[in-house]
Formats: C-alpha cells, structure tokens, sequence
DNA sequence: TAGTTCGTGGAATGTTTATTCTAAGTCCAT
DNA sequence: ATGGACTTAGAATAAACATTCCACGAACTA
C-alpha cells in the first residue's frame, strides 16, 4: 500500500513541512498531535530519539513511527534525516553572515527589490522600537496608566493611518476587559459617537502627520468637555497636543519611506497591558 | 598533573574547538587525525555514528572514543552533544536567545513596571522583525506582488485581532491607487461584502491563533471561487492555508507575553510599496 | 638486545534504539 | 445493541550502536 508517494521524492525540509501541513486534517487523532509538535519542534525531531520524541509530544514510541511510515517514509530514521538536513542547512559558512548581517543593516541594495523593501521596513521598525524605549519616559506612562485606570469608558481617537493603531488598542483593553468606545466614525456619526464622552472618562488620541482633519476637528471638542486626554503624536505642533494630560511624541525618522505605524502599536500595546499590571 | 581537567568544565562548542587545537600537538598519531577531522567537519561529529566518522576519518572506531576519553569525556556520545549544541545554536539566528540575553541583563525583572512592559514588547518587537527579515523568502514575495499587481481589486480579510494589519494594508493600498475592499463585516455583512469577488480579483488573508471562526468560514468560500491568494498567518495548520497561492507564516515566539502585530504590519506594508515599486 | 611502555586494530560485549506485533479500545453505521 | 473498520498502547523483538577488551607491534630505554 504505497499510500503516499508524493512523500517519496524525498524533498527539503520545506517540502515536508508542506506535506505534514496538507496531510494534517486527514491524520487521526495520534497523528496530528505529532504533526503538530513536529512542526513546531524541528530541533528536537532532528536531534532526538524516538523515545525521547515520543515523550516530549507525550504519545507512545509507535506512534512516532507511524507518522514517519504515514508520510512515506521506511520508519523514523528516515523522516529524521529530513529534520537533520535543515539543521545543517543552517549552519552558517561564516561569510554568509556578513552577508544577511549587512543586509540588516539596510544600506545594501537597490530598492526595486522586494526583499530590500522588507529589510528596509523591517530595520526602520525596528530602530523606531529603540527609540521608543529611549524617549518614553516612566512618568509619562505611569501618568497615562492611572487616567486610564480611573476612567469609566475609554475613547480611542485615530482616523487616517492612525487607525489600525486606534483598532489595536481597542481590541487588546476590550479583551483585558475595558469599557472602549472607538470613534471611527462610521456613518459620519463621529461628533455623535463621542457626545456620552463625560470627564469620568478618558480619551487615547493618536494622529501623526498628515494630520486627520477630522481628528482636529473633534479632539478641541472633547478637550472642552474636560475628558483627561493622552495623546500619541509625532510632534509637539500636532493638532491633538494642545489640552492633553500626557503626551506621547514620537518623531519620523528623518528619512522614512512611509510612516511605519510599528512604535505607536508597541506603546499602545504597552499602555492596555500596563493597566492591567498595575492594577492588581 | 591534570591536564585534562579543564576540558571537563563541559563548555560550549568554541571552547571544545580551542581544547582540541590546544591538545592537538600532544595527540598521538591517530587521535591527531581525528583532531583534524572532527575541526574541519564539525557537522558530521554532530550526526553521525561513531562507525561511520571512523570511516569518513579512516580510523577504527574504537579510536574515535579513545579520542573523546582523551578531551575528558565519558565516550563518544557526551562529546557529540557539543558538536550537536553548534547545530541548534544556529538555527535561529537570534529570536529566543536575544529574549534570553534580555532577561539577563535584569531588563525584564520585575513586569509590574510599566516601564518595564515596554521594554518587553519593544524588545519582543525588535526581535520578530528581525526574523521577518531571515523567514520571508524573496519568491514568495515576488509572487505575492505580481498576484496583487495583477488584481483588479484587492480584498482584505482580517477580523478580530488581525484587523489592525487589515486596516493598515487597505490604507497603505488605497494611498497608492489600489482599488481595495477590506471585509470588516460591518453590519454583519462579511459574506455579501465579498460576494462580487471573481479570478481577475486577489485577496490578503490575516490571521493568527487563536482564529477568527468568521474568518474560518469565509476563507474557503474565496479559494472556492478560485481567487488568488496570499495569506499571512502563524503556521501551517491556520484555517487559511489550505487553497492560498502564497503563504507567509510568522510564528508567535516561544514565550511572548501577548502576540504583537508588528512582524506582519512591516509585511503588509512591504507588500504594498513593493507592489508600486516593482510595476515601474 | 631484552625489557618496558604506549598506541593500535579488530573482534566481543552489553546496552540502547527503532521497529513490529497483538490485544484492547474507540468510533460509526446499521 | 452489534458488527466491523480503524486506532492505539505497550510489550516483544531484532537491529544498530557505543564501548570495552586484549593481543600485537612499534618505539623507546637500559
């Protein structure tokens, strides 16, 4: 019963991964246990024996070899030689080191290329996320825990290409069981999403340049209905500063190609979670 | 006189190399043979049986162990959990110990802190980004590009958790002339929001653990109708594997506190500026 | 040259390891 | 309920394995 002699062409580590992954539904019950340990432990597939294997993913030696024969393999030292052959792919040449290390560095590359589009994001993220923990100051995020801590409902304010900031930070307190409301203005019922908004409450205002007018337009608004305010901005001149009880200034990089939203999830990530910390 | 004693202060790969070269002038003839293979192929130390790196160093195996004896060990298998601690040492690149290497430092103590939490998810962020960096493959990339390139419109399906990197990429499309759909089933409507998507169209699937059950079921309903696919999820098994053209998986790290968005908003964004970039 | 030490090859040994087999168990369809 | 197909656990087995042992030989010493 050669049942799968696609398996047989012996392929790369990635071609099993893909093959474990298509074949994943139609295991029994044994078997996607450890089609999904397999997946998510290469290492010790590789290095281990079947006893060990079998321990770790917490299923009998002869299911272990089961999953190999399922994929089509003469037992389990043949699937190991798969796993194997990743880790010495691995292994870096020494030289290829320099290479992905200079890569990372970002200045490397003509950017037509889409790899070079991605570590150019990837490097300017992640240069943001350490300025981001040089420029927070404790106080500050101390300051915005407590009024988040004694607000009734909060607000989320961010429009543009604020608002997948706006909706992580929404989504992440309702889960840690906040009252939210975000003001996206659906049905252009912004003015009317925010007029319940009273000083037991709070406001989280996030807006980089270019500036949501609608964003400016409301944030005077509420700023005058006396809600404590704190605002996650990019400069002190920014439409949602004037009035806020804290602010949060995180600057573009000089040269950025586009506006990388990844500081400000970080911070309102660190805000939602913070508050529940503090709490207890 | 021990001369032997230091080589049992069972230290990482490097110094077992240095312990080797050290030796080497005082090795006997044979065990100077194997001194120079087990340098030179430190990989097959690490796989294979004491039988078959006799052969490969044309020596007797029983000089194989004598030479592990020789450098303090108990026999050949405690010498070659070292070659084989290089082999998982390299394999991810940094990812868990640059977390490890963290914690070290005392920057995680004490996560009550606020500061404290940010330097966490700063931290966590910094080190997805990089394995973004060394995950994504650059066919992958290209395909996905030239499956949005060639879209009539873009749909953009990511709920729940997922939506902010939905959001973002509807916004960072529609800004470069996209003509985009993101299916956010306002009004309860996700079925008939897409429901004019054809072949000529593409969608960008988002989705991580745990899965959106609304996502689930819409997924299949797309690839049925046989449009393009590029999915952005955390592992194989993801409910939007199955049918996609593209799939780029970002897995969660080992122990991070509360999935971050970063990795795949950097993604996103890569996928469309690169996709302006590379149609000039 | 005779005696001693040390290095070596190769077979013998006892252990670990993968694999196979069978009885018991589970799940469905009837 | 009952029969049948399919899984599974665990012991039994056979192969592979690292290690030890010992006899032989080379090199050095007296």
């Amino acid at each position: 019963m050669p049942t799968k002699a696609s398996a047989l062409q012996h392929g790369t580590y990635e071609n099993l991964r893909h093959e474990i992954a298509r074949q994943h539904p139609d295991f029994s019950d044994r078997l996607r246990v450890i089609a999904e340990f397999a997946l998510e432990h290469p290492t010790e597939m590789a290095l281990g024996t079947v006893a060990e294997v079998a321990q770790r993913a917490k299923v009998q030696p002869s299911a272990i070899v089961r999953f190999a024969r399922a994929l089509g393999y003469g037992g389990f030292t043949e699937l190991q030689q798969v796993f194997r052959s990743r880790l010495v792919a691995s292994v870096p040449p020494s030289y290829k080191e320099r290479i992905t290390g200079l890569r990372r560095d970002g200045r490397f590359q003509d950017a037509n290329n889409p790899q070079a589009v991605l570590t150019r994001f990837a490097s300017e993220g992640m240069v943001s996320l350490e300025s981001l923990q040089d420029r927070v100051r404790q106080v500050d995020l101390a300051r915005a825990i407590e009024l988040l801590g004694a607000a009734e409902t909060i607000y989320v304010l961010g429009l543009g290409g604020s608002f997948p900031v706006a909706a992580h930070l929404t989504y992440v307190l309702r889960k840690l069981g906040r009252r939210v409301v975000i003001l996206d203005g659906l049905g252009s019922a912004l003015g009317d999403q925010a007029a319940s908004a009273t000083p037991a409450d709070a406001l989280v205002a996030i807006s980089f340049r270019v500036y949501n007018p609608d964003t400016a337009r409301l944030f005077p608004e509420l700023v005058a209905r006396r809600l404590p305010v704190i605002s996650i901005t990019d400069s002190l001149l920014s439409p949602i500063v004037e009035g806020a009880s804290v602010v949060f200034e995180i600057p573009d990089m000089p040269e950025a190609a586009l506006r990388t939203m990844v500081a400000p999830m970080c911070l309102a990530q660190t805000l939602a979670v913070g508050l529940t910390l503090t709490l207890d």
